[in-house]
Order: structure tokens, then C-alpha cells, then sequence
DNA sequence: GTCCGGCTCCACCTTTTGATGGATGCCGGT
DNA sequence: ACCGGCATCCATCAAAAGGTGGAGCCGGAC
């Protein structure tokens, strides 16, 4: 229904997917980060439930066949899941009967982002059956958006983050762990929202933001937002 | 002890008191803002305990001989305690043995800042004893700051927070209260705290609050602080 | 090897927050 | 005179957040 429902940065992200949705028709898109494990991370969905996601992460994203842990040795741009099996052999797998299949997927293309040969995000663009697979005129215009996207995303987003976690750090020493908590914190985000997504224990998360409140001497999650986010735009 | 430890914007007033502190000795100083209604807003304490901030407003304010209220038909820019009572009689009263004496006040300097006549802000100036009286030379050092401070905060600090009220206003149409309320959260205030600035009862702050999670379809106030800074900066 | 910091998790508890469904008085417009 | 919006308050409940004092594991420093 509603454009999405997601956090508050991460505007690169949705810019990127209302370019893509408003250039190819889609029942749905995901735009994440990729982490250096491998682990996804921010997922900004256009256009959906976002429990989708999380099915995705904990159970599915492993069998996926256009999971980006196999492209990592290729330098392909967009990938469409029908060039990689024949549609009878993905038919049969768990993949596609049990989670495709449910949430209305038929057609995916996955493009790709890279630095240094490592896959740092994925815009993942998914159809139901009656949009019909991807033409080749439509891979080839995505394959010729994906440098600016790759360019934007490098030289803008993933800097202005670093920059921010640098800052932050600099400020009130917090440990990598806890960059990675105040984070997600700073968009609004609920304890339990950030244990899923950092595939922590909320009692985890308790602990990290105790010492965040210790190490930034605020008393509430509110109070820190307002102060940091004041910091950072100085 | 530290500098103090108040609510994250009003940098205005903690700049003006570091200004203040820095040419005249005291033992301590606030700055408040004074609504139409009389009543204070918004206190920024230099060097205190912050609940002799609620103790004054709460029983003693009407009591204080320097009550903004007693002057909002002069002109005087700085007015001494002493210069309004003689300290023989000054001594008897209930305001200085219930409030100052506690607070180990003994000397009182109040600048006024007038709007069109009326009172908008007061910076009150505390010493105790050991500082001795404000001599003329200070008090003529003071009523020379009076009126850049002035300046700064009628054409910078309130045309700022009229404008980021309206802002909030003209986007999620929210009440005047809801302003009060959602300018206060911006600064991470709890509930509690939120309350006895406004003089509310607990109940009612969180009925507003309600109100305005609903108008800005957040379901946090963590989350509405992240949403509304990025707003108010962009 | 030992020690320490960082990361993870736990149980237990209190406080705060948020949701719900009321109630009242006030004011301004129709 | 009535209605709607606003502001105020209430009780009750459930959920979330926060504080405390642990514990185990790891990897790097000493």
C-alpha cells in the first residue's frame, strides 16, 4: 500500500528504489547493504509486508540461488533467477515452493554492487507471475543504471555513513559493537528491531545500550537520539 | 560540579550564561524564557542542582521580590535584590529564609529581556555570601551586555523556534499543546519531566503524545525524535 | 600463561512508555 | 443551542525500556 514503512535513513536506498521501480514494474524490491561477513544489513523494502525480510534473513537467504556469496568471483551486474536454473529444476526446490511461491514471487533479478571485487549491497527486484520475466531490454537499462547506482552508493552513502560512525566514535569512544547499535538507534529503531537485525539477544542489546548511555551520559534512548543527531549535523 | 546538565537545545541560553560566568563571578545563573501567561520556560541552569529550578517555580517564584512580573512596566535592564529591599527587611521575608538561605544565595542580579514592553527572558545571577554584592562597575558591565543578548534573542534564538514550531505545524498539523509538548521530546525530556515543564499531569502528556504518535505515524518517541530532526534539518 | 576488553547472553526487577476508553470544561462557529 | 476540536485529567493494562549483577567465550597484550 503505502510507499514503505521503514527507517529513517537509509535515503539512498529508497531514492534508489523509486528510480528502479519507476523504470521497470515490479511487485516488489529490496535494497540491503552487504556486510564484509556476508550478513545483510539494512534492508530498505519498497512496496511490502516487512516480515518478508525477516523470513528471508533467518531461514530462506541461505538457499537462495541468487544468494550474493555466489556472485562474489563474478563481475555480472544484474542476474535474473531464471538464467541461473531452468525454470522446471527451481520449481522443485524448497527455495521456491516455500518461500517464493507464498509470498507471490516469480521472476527475481538481484544487480549487484562491488568494491575491491567484494559485493557490498544488492537491489533485489521481484514480480509475480502475471508481470512476466524480465525482457532483455529490461536487463540491459538496469545494467546501465547499475554503474551510476554503484558510484552514488560508494562515493556518498557509504561514506557519509563512515563518516558518522567515525564521528560518533571520536566522540564518545563506543566500541565497533555499540557503532553498530547507536546506529540503528539513531533511525528510531526499537530494541527488539535492532536485536533482529544484528541477530543479537535482546538482553544483548540492553547491555551495549547501558554502556552507550554510560559512555554518552544521557538517561533514554530519546535523549540520546536528540543529542547525537544534534551532534552530528554541527 | 560539570557545566550543567539541561535539555539539548536551548544553546542559546547556555551560551549567554557561559558568557555571563565568564566576566562576573557567580555561584550560579539561569535563563529562562517567560510566556505571555507569566510562566517560565524552558530554564537553563549554569552550575546547579536542577531541582532548585522546580523548588522556585513550584512555591517560592510568586514569592521573589524580582519577579518578572513586578517589571514589566519599567525599563530597568538589571535590577539588584538589594536595590528593591533594604537587607534588614529582605532578611525577614520567607523568600529569603525558606529559599535563599537553603540555597546558600545571598546577592541576586535579574536581566530582563522585553518583546513590545513585555518580559520574554530573564537571566537571573545567584551569589552567595563570600562573592560579596554586585558592585556598579559590574552591574554597569552587565547592563551593557543586556542589550546585544537581546538582540540575539529576539532576532536569532525565538525567530529559530517560531519557525521550527511552524514547521512541524504546517507538517503534521498538530496542536499548539502538542507543540509544547513535541518541542520539549525533541530535547529527550521523559514524560515526568515533560510534565512538570508544562504543568501538566502525567496523563495528559501522554494523551498528547498519543495524539501526536498518531499525526506523525510513528509508534516511539525515539523514533518521532529521529524522524522530526532530520525533518527540521532538511 | 594470565589478564583484560569486548561481545554475547541470562535472570530479575523497577520504571517508563504507550494504548485504550473513558470524562469534563471551554470556546468558537453554525 | 448544539457540535467539534482542544485541553485537561483519570484508571487500567500491556509492553518496552532500563538497571543490576552476574556468566562464558575469545583474542590480543603483557
Amino acid at each position: 500500500m503505502s510507499q514503505n514503512k521503514n527507517k529513517i535513513p537509509n535515503d539512498f536506498q529508497r531514492k534508489g528504489l523509486e528510480l528502479i521501480n519507476s523504470l521497470v514494474s515490479l511487485s516488489e524490491s529490496v535494497f540491503f547493504l552487504v556486510e564484509p561477513d556476508m550478513q545483510h544489513r539494512g534492508a530498505v523494502v519498497f512496496d511490502s509486508r516487512s516480515d518478508i525480510e525477516k523470513q528471508y534473513t533467518t531461514t530462506y537467504g541461505r538457499m537462495d540461488p541468487l544468494n550474493p556469496e555466489r556472485f562474489s568471483d563474478t563481475d555480472d551486474l544484474v542476474v535474473t533467477l531464471d538464467s541461473q536454473m531452468a525454470a522446471h529444476l527451481l520449481k522443485q526446490t524448497i527455495y521456491y515452493q516455500e518461500f517464493m511461491v507464498p509470498n507471490n514471487h516469480r521472476y527475481v533479478a538481484d544487480m549487484f554492487f562491488r568494491h575491491e571485487g567484494q559485493i557490498i549491497a544488492v537491489l533485489s527486484m521481484l514480480r509475480e507471475e502475471r508481470l512476466g520475466n524480465y525482457s532483455e531490454e529490461e536487463l540491459q537499462l538496469l545494467r546501465k543504471l547499475q554503474p551510476f547506482l554503484e558510484y552514488s552508493l560508494k562515493s556518498v552513502y557509504l561514506p557519509k555513513r563512515h563518516k558518522e560512525r567515525l564521528s560518533i566514535y571520536e566522540k564518545y569512544g563506543l566500541t565497533e559493537r555499540e557503532l553498530d547499535v547507536i546506529e540503528l538507534l539513531l533511525s528510531g529503531t526499537s530494541n527488539k528491531e535492532i536485536a533482529v537485525e544484528l541477530s543479537l539477544g535482546l538482553a544483548t542489546v540492553k547491555t551495549h545500550l547501558h554502556h552507550i548511555f554510560q559512555k554518552t551520559s544521557v538517561q533514554s534512548r530519546s535523549e540520546l537520539v536528540a543529542k547525537v543527531l544534534l551532534d552530528l549535523q554541527s
